[in-house]
RNA sequence: UGCCCGAUGGUGUAACGGUAGCACAGCAGACUCUGGAUCUGUUUGUCCUGGUUCGAAUCCAGGUCGGGCAGCCA
């Protein structure tokens, strides 16, 4: 399916697509909320990859076709963690996988700016909404002078809300050690015994949440927590941490802190401030959802309080996901970087040549469900082949090189014949290709003794030079060991494309270039990064590398591709995808983003 | 073990009490100056057992299987 063909953009209500889009849909049909906000909350501890952009299609999706914005926010509460490398990069990422679509629903915010403090019916109340592309003003913001949001923008906001929670009796300063909570916290089965400073007075609880603040106390020696119910059957309700000591630098927030919320307390609370209505994460928060709730009505919050709903993560076969493995195949040198082409991260992705609307549709075609399920990367595989199909330039290249001479054809004469440059775009246009005497073909074209079903070049046999002529291989030279090093053939010179005998038909048709005029490529021929639909399953994923996802071989190319883009998408013919790397130098290096689907390959293995 | 969540062809999903559909993969055929693309056809499915109902993938009960949760990570 096009990307188009699900482009809700137009006229008239778009069609729900999956339980979250009609939670939203009846939401603003109900009247609950005026307009959607939804965020995508990544931690900038790790590049994002093609699970963050499921997340991200979806916030983002929601957003666009119900008229609403998607917040940008780094959930950045946890210094030890993150990184400003992490900050740039994401929001690169984000903005690439997202330009052209939705990139009107981006919340952004004024830079440096943070919560104002608002009254809402009567009451106080923190504040900070998103500026959009999308809005009339937009010129009023040019494009350096907005940022994303920052959890860690909100921490003076947070605390007074610690605070209120202080005063209200809800919460109280523990300093049982980190051991102790864990044993204390009790088992899912069996209830908690409550903390020793669980009953400390209001006054001394304020005093001593100042003084953690004020830096007085090491770190892990106590921790703000909340007063729920220890014996709940829900272990994140018996008291959980809302705050804890790290006497860390922060990214963002440098030295001006020493207490640093937990995802808990920070999470809903931002969504708050930032007006989101639909907080969409992933399943294993779900058994959070009643703390995020408690946390927001325990507050005097005047405003709508945002919902959270839970949708499953991406598994993709033959991949890893998680952040840890992700980081070990970097840091041990299994790929090359963060944007390695076999990576699934949206860097490596996009190095490798896959677009933004393959991931797009992509992350449409798989819909939203609450089911852990293992989606097949062929469906991957068939977003990008549709989308590239479809965009990409052909041109003519060889990759494993093997002399063919045509022995009528004079020495020394060059013909530009007319090559179409995309079948499925007529816009596209024609190019001319030089031709001559001796040229290259693929090694993989030529069998000495084929199986019956093959029908490319063997002695004796014809096959179609892809638009030129047609040739009979009269004889093939080898070298000392047997090797086949030169097939020498005749032309039919009449049946080059356009000539009489050109309607004649043989059954097979291969790609060449001309020797003389062609130039050579480094080709990096990517494959699947592991051998097992579930590498990660179990035991050590990295015995199920592939050995073979990189291969590196030294291409013929037409002359054309000498001008080739950075950012367009070729196909060379009969063999794949291919993008200009950025190692091109003066000799130009091109990925691999995919082979074409190759139903020869599969019938040739049954045989 | 306690709580929460889930289960529809090989895979991913739709059907919201009324004909189980779509996509990927597979298979077969047509077409093709890319063994690509395109087009056509096609195999395969409601976890189990009861119940409610004229009628159940859908509602109810019990079970089975799978996933998540006991960080001062997110």
């Amino acid at each position: 399916m096009s990307v188009s063909g699900h482009d809700n953009s137009g006229a008239g209500a778009p069609r729900p697509a999956d339980f979250i889009r009609d939670i939203v849909a009846g939401d603003l049909a109900a009247g609950r909320c005026k307009r959607v906000r939804t965020r995508f909350p990544p931690e900038p501890n790790g590049y994002l990859h093609i699970g963050h952009a499921k997340s991200i299609c979806l916030n983002f999706g929601i957003a666009r076709e119900f008229g609403g914005v998607c917040n940008l926010r780094y959930d950045d509460t946890n210094p030890m963690k993150e990184e400003p490398e992490f900050v740039d990069a994401i929001y690169e990422d984000v903005r690439w996988l997202i330009a052209g679509w939705a990139d009107h629903c981006l919340g952004l915010k004024p830079r440096g700016k943070k919560p104002e403090t608002i009254v809402t019916d009567g009451k106080p109340d923190f504040y900070l909404g998103p500026v959009t592309k999308g809005d009339a003003h937009c010129d009023a913001w040019p494009d350096d002078t907005l940022e994303p949001f920052y959890a860690s923008d909100y921490f003076e906001q947070l605390y007074q809300y610690a605070v209120q929670l202080i005063k209200k009796g809800k919460a109280y300063v523990c300093d049982h050690t980190p051991e102790e909570v864990d044993k204390m916290r009790g088992a899912p089965d069996r209830p908690g015994k409550p903390s020793l400073y669980r009953d400390r007075s209001v006054e001394e609880n304020l005093d001593l949440f100042a003084r953690m603040r004020a830096g007085e106390f090491p770190d892990g020696s106590r921790t703000l927590r909340a007063k729920i119910d220890m014996s709940s059957p829900n272990v994140w309700l018996r008291d959980p941490v809302l705050y804890r000591i790290r006497h860390a630098e922060h990214h963002h927030t440098g030295k001006e802190w020493c207490i640093y919320p937990t995802y808990d307390f920070a999470h809903c609370l931002s969504d708050y401030i930032e007006g989101v209505t639909h907080s969409i994460c992933t399943l294993e928060f779900e058994v959070h959802r009643p703390l995020y709730d408690w946390i927001l009505e325990n507050l005097e919050l005047p405003r709508p309080l945002p919902r959270q709903y839970e949708f499953a993560r991406l598994n993709l076969s033959y991949t890893v996901m998680s952040k840890r493995k992700l980081m070990q195949l970097v840091t041990e040198g299994y790929v090359s970087g963060w944007d390695d082409p076999r990576l699934p991260t949206i860097r490596g992705l996009r190095r490798r040549g896959v677009t933004a609307e393959a991931i797009r549709a992509f992350a449409y075609n798989i819909g939203i469900t609450k089911y852990n399920a293992l989606t097949d990367v062929a469906a991957f595989e068939h977003a990008i082949r549709d989308d590239l199909n479809k965009r990409a330039l052909r041109r003519l290249a060889v990759l494993q090189p093997l002399r063919l001479v045509i022995t009528n054809y004079p020495e020394g004469k060059t013909e530009l014949v007319e090559a179409v440059n995309n079948p499925e775009d007529p816009a596209a246009g024609t190019r001319r290709v030089p031709f001559s005497r001796v040229l290259y073909i693929e090694r993989s074209d030529f069998m000495e003794n084929p199986p019956p079903n093959y029908f490319r070049l063997r002695p004796g046999g014809e096959v179609r030079l892809k638009y030129a002529y047609i040739v009979r291989c009269d004889e093939v030279v080898k070298d000392a060991a047997g090797n086949v090093v030169e097939v020498r053939c005749t032309a039919d010179l009449g049946s080059k494309t356009g000539g009489p005998t050109a309607a004649r038909k043989v059954k097979g048709t291969i790609h060449w270039v001309s020797a003389e005029h062609a130039f050579e490529a480094e080709c990096r021929l990517y494959d699947r990064l592991f051998t097992v639909p579930e590498p990660d399953a179990e035991g050590d994923f990295i015995k199920y590398l592939n050995p073979n996802s990189l291969q590196v071989v030294t291409a013929k190319c037409e002359p054309s591709l000498m001008d080739a883009k950075f950012g367009e998408h070729y196909q060379f013919e009969r063999l794949g995808y291919f993008v200009l790397d950025k190692d091109s130098g003066s000799k130009l290096v091109f990925n691999r983003t995919i082979t074409l689907k190759d139903s020869w390959a599969k019938q040739a293995q049954k045989g």
